[in-house]
DNA sequence: CGTATTTGACCGGCGC
DNA sequence: GCGCCGGTCAAATACG
């Protein structure tokens, strides 16, 4: 538990008018957690949030993007101040190991998405470091086709095998949740599926893409929280060393990409939503597996947050001292 | 015909 | 050691 487990969740208002409708995210909830403590919403000391008090943007690209940058995006976070309206909710893995390292809250059992009627998108990254997923990971680096060890039984074979002592680490990960009615949706980038497996406890399945541009490892995992199928979590793996591709520039699927998009310098998952960051409350998040939800039925209830209902982030951080580090303001734009 | 998706098999890690 | 599970591969298939 040492290990840092920091899963980056967070809520914002996304809107991606490509599927007409279908497709709209409100920001609702904002909570920090790290480590599996968190704290519930209480009145008292924010001490933490102190500085939270203007809203702020955060590019959805610029947050994915951020490589190893969830960290800065939470830092973010704690340098701007949401509005009470809106809650995220988010959770930063840094790849401690213990937890899982999923993001799991999706399917997990209490995973109740903090999520408004309208919609909502959360994040949540993950850093490489050596958590659990690091083991799979490394699977990934080494997963070479060696026939090595075929057997010959068939050249077809997934030998993955390559050098046991050689550790991959792990790619950052991004996650966040988003209500819609589009499983995969769209963010500008090309994906290829390759394949897709049934999610445990969960009626739907995860599909697992790849970005198609050549030497770009960027992957995304898409699954539907069961507990709220309306919900569709998508979990960003590793970050493109190429910009969105140019057809799509400037207009993915007919939306606009914000400046902030087209101009980022570092090209991430890139997302062209754009989200506003507004009140962070914090939500419990289990440590567990699958457990990272709203602690209060407030949330279930209000899409906003009260006023009163000013949270405090509370967290324990192993490694990172404190939140406010991890998320550069160049994450932040203020509200004009 | 080229490209993307589907889908069952396979691999490696982990827990028991 | 075995079985479960998440993740990936790749042949087959679907699609434009």
């Amino acid at each position: 538990m040492s290990d840092e487990h920091r899963d980056f969740f967070c809520h914002g208002p996304f809107h991606d008018d490509r599927y007409g409708s279908s497709t709209t995210t409100t920001a609702t909830a904002f909570s920090f957690s790290i480590n599996n403590s968190s704290i519930p919403n209480s009145s008292s000391s924010s001490h933490d949030l102190q500085g939270f008090h203007n809203s702020s943007y955060l590019s959805f690209t610029e947050c994915l993007h951020g490589s190893t940058d969830y960290n800065t995006l939470a830092r973010a976070f704690g340098l701007s101040p949401p509005s009470p309206e809106q809650k995220v909710e988010m959770m930063v893995d840094a790849g401690g190991g213990g937890g899982g390292g999923d993001l799991v809250g999706s399917g997990g059992g209490g995973s109740e998405t903090p999520v408004t009627p309208n919609s909502s998108v959360s994040f949540s990254s993950t850093e490489a470091g050596g958590d659990e997923d690091s083991n799979k990971h490394k699977k990934d680096l080494l997963q070479q086709k060696e026939s090595d060890d075929d057997g010959g039984e068939s050249s077809r074979k997934v030998s993955k095998s390559k050098k046991k002592g050689e550790k991959k680490e792990k790619e950052p990960r991004f996650a966040f949740m988003t209500k819609s009615e589009v499983d995969h949706l769209e963010d500008g980038y090309r994906w290829r599926k390759y394949g897709q497996k049934a999610v445990k406890n969960s009626p739907f399945p995860r599909s697992y893409y790849r970005c198609t541009t050549q030497k770009c490892t960027v992957k995304k995992r898409v699954e539907r929280s069961f507990e709220d199928p309306s919900v569709v979590i998508t979990t960003y793996e590793g970050q493109h060393n190429h910009p969105i591709p140019a057809t799509l520039r400037g207009n993915v699927g007919g939306m606009v990409l914000p400046p902030s998009v087209m101009t980022t310098p570092m090209a991430g998952t890139g997302f062209p939503q754009e989200f506003i960051v507004q009140m962070p409350s914090v939500y419990n998040y289990g440590g567990g597996m699958n457990s990272f939800y709203p602690q209060t039925s407030a949330s279930t209830h209000h899409h906003l947050t009260p006023p009163h209902y000013h949270q405090q982030l509370q967290f324990q951080l192993p490694d990172y001292g404190l939140l406010q580090d991890m998320v550069p303001s160049m994450f932040l734009k203020q509200e004009p």
